[in-house]
DNA sequence: TGCTATCGATAACCCAAAGTTATTGATGAG
DNA sequence: CTCATCAATAACTTTGGGTTATCGATAGCA
């Protein structure tokens, strides 16, 4: 019996919510389908990769190191479809080109096009991932280069080189109170509930103001893994959320406000890469955003607060 | 529809062999469940793989390009597999070693308890690659780290350090006449045919003696990608080859002679890995490596060249 | 202790698709 | 022009991944 990327796709969905009946409704499968190829994978790799019991399912220690692998195989696979879209496509050349919400902003076109002037023969696939993938996907091989917004869990692998400063503001239903104002200060937010992100901690922290609060928990009104999300559970009231300046231009819409916060930190838009994998691509993408942004003589740019 | 590992060990398949045929046999599946297969993968990737007629067969461009990544991604779910292996024997941490022929003889054993001694959780893998590919598997990932053989063409991406020098001896069938010879010349072989290892030119050169035959051509009398196949060659009388001189001890078969050759330059063995992929495991590794041959002082083991 | 809700495993069945053999049709060689 | 080669097509068989229905184990709770 062979490996197939349908197993590793299915083993890597129970992994994630490790819920046979949620992950077998996510993959539109029925949950007794993936009992059975879960085993079958086991059979197959030789190992249990999931204790479960009929209340609980968990990563076994093998389940936790073929999930790492399994998940750079997956990453591989879709690596050859998108070069195969390139290809389709007459360029010969592939990138793919990781980001999370709105990138860095403005200037993600004026870099987009001063890569593709250069390298013309090159096909750029732009792949938005959601807030628990941060490094967007240079993590496991999804993308080759990435605009990220730090704080990153320091990683040896992974270098970064700043590109954009902006503020942070709230963001809240127009309906909401305080959305009247023409600014707020955190400690005026303290007992709000909060829309978090699921996303590693200091991602989530750092969205969710934590250094701001003084120690006070944050009440969490919703938890989300995509703007969309966020946007949504802002909108219907479950909560509110701080954001980068720039979703003001990227994100408005109906019933929704923005208000300044003073004393809140600002966000950093940042281009990153792999330190092993910088190809003469990669390195030429980051060029032309250094270029862009001149952050090469340290100052990355500016954006109003407001 | 999705891609799936299959379809890729097909495309691989026949973009080796440019036969549909003979693919189909070395896959056994027929040719005509090939044919399909493979118009399939080019429906899901949506290119042309390959350029087809009754009597040719070759890869487009697109196909070229999506023939490495595919490579890439096989090598990933065969690295899944023996991560899962290693997990089931109950070791967290795995290494592939990939080795061609007898990889650096005698010392190979050392190295590996050297480095087992300071990693016992670690699971080795030794993995014997044809001479197809003299980079033992570091080319696209099927190795961690290997034991290999110059000359290699040069990469930057590959970087190698000297474990073993030793000649290289002629290998015969007894029943050769100058199979009783204690010694020859290189000169005295000009007209014998050889066997000739498939696998890049320099390396082909390299073994049947190119650089010392005055540009004399070479005739050749079998062409073969393993070691076994090569022995089985000389055996049956298809031709010489020259080899390795530890090859006496581990290849000595009945029936077949190992004869010196005045003059004939030596091979050396190294330890070589990636520069993008080393890992702290494979830096231990190279470690353990140079600690047994004390090549750390420009000075790799020397064994008596008969 | 026993009831209930939850959730993974098992059983029985169905059908899509990968495989088979036989055949066609195109093409390069002599 | 004929023959041999080789990929594509056709008709079919079979494997196995999917389904629904059901069971059995367990945590929560009165």
């Amino acid at each position: 019996m062979e490996l197939d990327l349908r197993l590793l796709r299915y083993f890597v969905a129970v992994a994630q919510d490790l819920h046979f009946g949620r992950a077998a409704a996510r993959l539109h499968i029925s949950q007794p389908a993936l009992s059975v190829q879960i085993r079958k994978l086991e059979h197959v790799l030789g190992v249990e990769v999931f204790r479960r019991t009929s209340r609980h399912v968990e990563l076994t220690p093998a389940g936790q190191a073929i999930l790492a692998e399994a998940t750079r195989t997956l990453a591989a696979a879709e690596r050859t479809m998108a070069v195969a879209r390139s290809a389709a496509r007459g360029k010969p050349g592939h990138l793919t080109v990781g980001f999370v919400a709105n990138a860095v902003a403005e200037l993600t076109p004026v870099i987009l096009e001063e890569f593709g002037r250069r390298h013309p023969h090159v096909d750029i696939q732009m792949k938005q991932f959601a807030f628990a993938d941060p490094l967007a996907g240079l993590g496991n091989g999804d993308a080759d280069v990435a605009f990220v917004r730090p704080p990153l869990r320091p990683d040896p692998a992974i270098e970064w080189c700043p590109v954009l400063d902006e503020g942070r503001v709230l963001i809240l239903s127009e309906r909401h109170p305080l959305a009247q104002y023409p600014a707020v200060t955190v400690e005026m937010l303290i007992n709000e509930p909060f829309v978090a992100r699921r996303a590693p901690d200091e991602w989530r922290d750092f969205w969710l103001g934590v250094d701001h609060r003084d120690g006070h928990a944050v009440r969490i009104g919703a938890e989300v893994s995509t703007v969309d999300e966020c946007l949504e559970a802002v909108l219907t009231g479950q909560g509110i959320a701080f954001t980068q300046s720039s979703s003001q231009r990227y994100y408005s819409r109906p019933g929704l406000a923005f208000v300044a916060v003073k004393g809140l930190s600002g966000s950093t838009a940042a281009v990153a890469w792999r330190r092993d994998a910088a190809t003469p691509l990669v390195n030429e993408f980051v060029t032309a955003a250094q270029n862009v942004c001149r952050c090469h003589n340290g100052a990355p740019t500016q954006f109003p607060l407001r």
